[in-house]
DNA sequence: CTGAAAGCGCTTACAG
DNA sequence: CTGAAAGCGCTTACAG
């Protein structure tokens, strides 16, 4: 029922190839045969088949999304970014989460399910070093990276070490010496940002001369939940911490609602400094350090852009964050 | 380079269609034929070409998702439910924001954008009534709504009035009866959620026999920072208002702030109340009326899955709301 | 600047 | 259960 160029072509007079040509806009057509076609195929209401010029010209005109969260701030925030620069030039998104956001688990290895459909892929806060990403490099298209770097990959992410260094230091200058950590998990693999978050933390104390005390070490598995728990555990240990360190914001919201649920008061009994500038963190009064999440976003599709028309190796950008101080380390003063 | 599916049937000794057969799994073809030429594949690592499929099926194997918000907790959550039960289909997802969400604008119409490549529409939070859906529907695949309702259209989403309805029944419960109400936009348009949920706070009020008083009715825009401003509004009515509805979490936030900036308690001074059930109103101890909207988007891919193989028409679920009254509204004793 | 023709890599009646 | 062959709707050297 659809028409298809050949009608185009005949209603117009011309060959289909330079319906084709026209229709896309190359240069090697004369520009009054140009409009006149453009004019027919819009009168006809006709529009190219992009699964057939996909399949007669080798490119697929997608680029895939690897991510394993699809409902978490930040990478809906990357995601965004990514569409926002993408879109306008067509490209379809090929989305696969490979976490565990699903109920009966993801069958297919983001490598698979990306096979022979996208022309590069970007990969969203996974850890470096996994099969998923070796797997995907099978794939022989550009792959880029946001919130990790690959010695042989492009990415686009932020200094994490610098970043939780900045955290620390502004609790540091406001006198607090006994200092929380709120971390992810226990034992994360090398080369991800929480490692580099705790060299951070590390650094920030160890130039004040405080060592580096495992007590204040606790584990919120980035969730809110875990972190209440960790927090609480934390109120424990004694001498009793003055300030804490969470290496996400939403980890923060949770410290913060078991320090107010003890009776004690965020900011003024207890300071709290977060990480990554989620979008409700203003609204709830937490210092945090902001990344530029949808910047990171934003960058990556353009590398991936340039990868694919084979513009350029690799390349690798690291963006900036900055600190946020508000109330919940500053106290009721900054309210 | 890669290998086509005329080389697996050469290895094999069968014909394509054999081959095409096996590799999808179809019925008739013999068992032993079919697992000689799926070793063979595999062993020679081959998969076939989705575009050349839907270029020979017809089938497109995609679907659309129209939203005008890419960024937000609502959408979020449903493009995760739709996810969630579409990936293990097989099926791709070509996502399109209408929104404002772009710096440059959104060139293309959803429309114009899914032509020829999907096979069936999910629409999330719009107003049924736009344009916009309309070329949707040009399209001739199927559509479902989530979040609206269309005479037309098959469609999945809660029933905004007697969820509001909860909300301010069990402020009226607690004794409140100068009862704000922060809304989103003025003039919406016929047909939406608002004005749903605007009926069914009208409803409770008279109900108890108060009369709708338009002093009470402020204006947030959905967004946190306007929320803020409109609760500040609220604040100087008189006589003052003991208790508000908002009709989004993400607008009670941006109000608990604006109380608490004013020296007043959430929950024991002022009584607040949500909609929506967000990620964060348990931590923040805000008391709403949660809506599955995880749910919204796997009903959602269900029905469309249904209709996109032509096994019905049109069909319409309305999914629960549930209230979940926390601090905010019972005050410090329930924290 | 334009066209004829081959080809992209599959799927699907149709026939057996 | 299997195969030969046509066809899906474009794009792209190649030739002019």
């Amino acid at each position: 029922v659809a028409l298809t160029i050949r009608d185009v072509a005949a209603a117009a007079g011309v060959s289909t190839a330079t319906v084709s040509r026209a229709l896309r806009g190359l240069e090697n057509v004369d520009p009054k045969t140009r409009e006149r076609v453009v004019a027919i195929a819009r009168g006809m209401n006709f529009a190219l088949s992009p699964v057939a010029s996909r399949l007669a010209s080798g490119r697929t005109g997608s680029i895939g999304i690897v991510t394993p969260y699809i409902a978490r701030w930040y990478f809906t925030e990357v995601f965004a970014g990514v569409e926002e620069t993408l879109a306008p030039h067509d490209v379809d998104m090929l989305l696969h989460s490979s976490g565990n956001g699903h109920s009966d688990g993801n069958p297919l290895s983001a490598g698979e399910r990306m096979r022979r459909r996208v022309d590069g892929v970007i990969v969203i806060g996974m850890s470096p070093r996994t099969d998923e990403l070796e797997r995907l490099a099978e794939l022989e298209v550009p792959v880029v990276l946001v919130g990790a770097q690959h010695p042989e990959l492009s990415s686009v992410c932020i200094d994490d070490r610098l970043g939780a260094r900045k955290a620390v230091d502004h609790l540091l200058a406001l006198g607090h010496t006994r200092i929380g950590l709120i971390g992810g998990r226990p034992l994360p693999t090398k080369f991800i940002p929480e490692n580099d978050r705790f060299t951070g933390y590390c650094d920030a104390l160890a130039a004040e001369g405080i060592g580096y005390d495992d007590l204040l070490q606790v584990y919120g598995m980035f969730t809110v939940p875990e972190a209440q728990e960790a927090m609480a555990q934390l109120l424990d240990v004694s001498p009793p911490v003055t300030a804490v360190f969470c290496m996400s914001d939403e980890m923060a919201y949770g410290a913060m609602r078991t320090i107010s649920q003890r009776g004690l008061r965020v900011g003024d009994d207890i300071a709290v400094i977060g990480f990554d500038g989620h979008s409700l963190a203003g609204v709830f009064d937490l210092s945090t350090v902001e990344q530029p999440v949808r910047e990171l976003g934003r960058v990556a599709s353009h590398f991936l852009m340039r990868a694919v028309s084979g513009r350029e190796g690799t390349t690798e950008k690291v963006l900036e964050t900055v600190l946020r101080p508000r109330s919940s380390t500053l106290g009721a003063a900054a309210r």
